[in-house]
DNA sequence: AATTATTTAATGTTTATCATTAAATAATTA
DNA sequence: TAATTATTTAATGATAAACATTAAATAATT
């Protein structure tokens, strides 16, 4: 299962979903369904500009955790 | 810029791309693509089955660079 | 209580994965 | 270097899903 792990970076640099979504060009409630895990792909156009915006790596914001074997 | 580097984790694995293709059920073409940064977008399905089957995550397939200034 | 921030929902457009087939290269091994 | 295996490139078509937008509902903050 991937992980979108945005909420910790944005609570890192204690910047609001908003203004990323105002300094990225991408709109803010498709950035809620990425943060919220509703979304089933990420374009590298988008990831590009959020690791751009806030200063990280892709593996800051995905997160690989396998599956438990008891589900 | 997003580079993706299956390559290196392929290498560590010593995995010919023709037997990731078949154990995740993704085509080989498309994996080809994958690997050589001619795709702008992954599934978080396809992210998850190459991170099981190489145990990594996804922080060492997917780098991102910022661009050169140069540029 | 009022304001601001985020999430949820719904709809429509556009983009792009992914499968498949086939051919062209590249790399490996005999 | 010939033969084999692996990878890449190209082209087409179907399907999936991001993304924008609007509006309403929650949640969090002041």
């Amino acid at each position: 299962m991937i992980i979108v792990r945005l909420d910790r970076v944005l609570a890192d640099r204690k910047m609001p979903l908003g203004k990323l979504a105002d300094e990225i060009g991408v709109s803010i409630v498709n950035l809620s369904n990425l943060k919220t895990g509703k979304v089933k792909a990420v374009r590298f156009s988008t990831l590009d500009a959020i690791c751009k915006a806030l200063d990280c790596q892709p593996g800051d914001i995905l997160e690989y955790a396998p599956d438990d074997p008891a589900e």
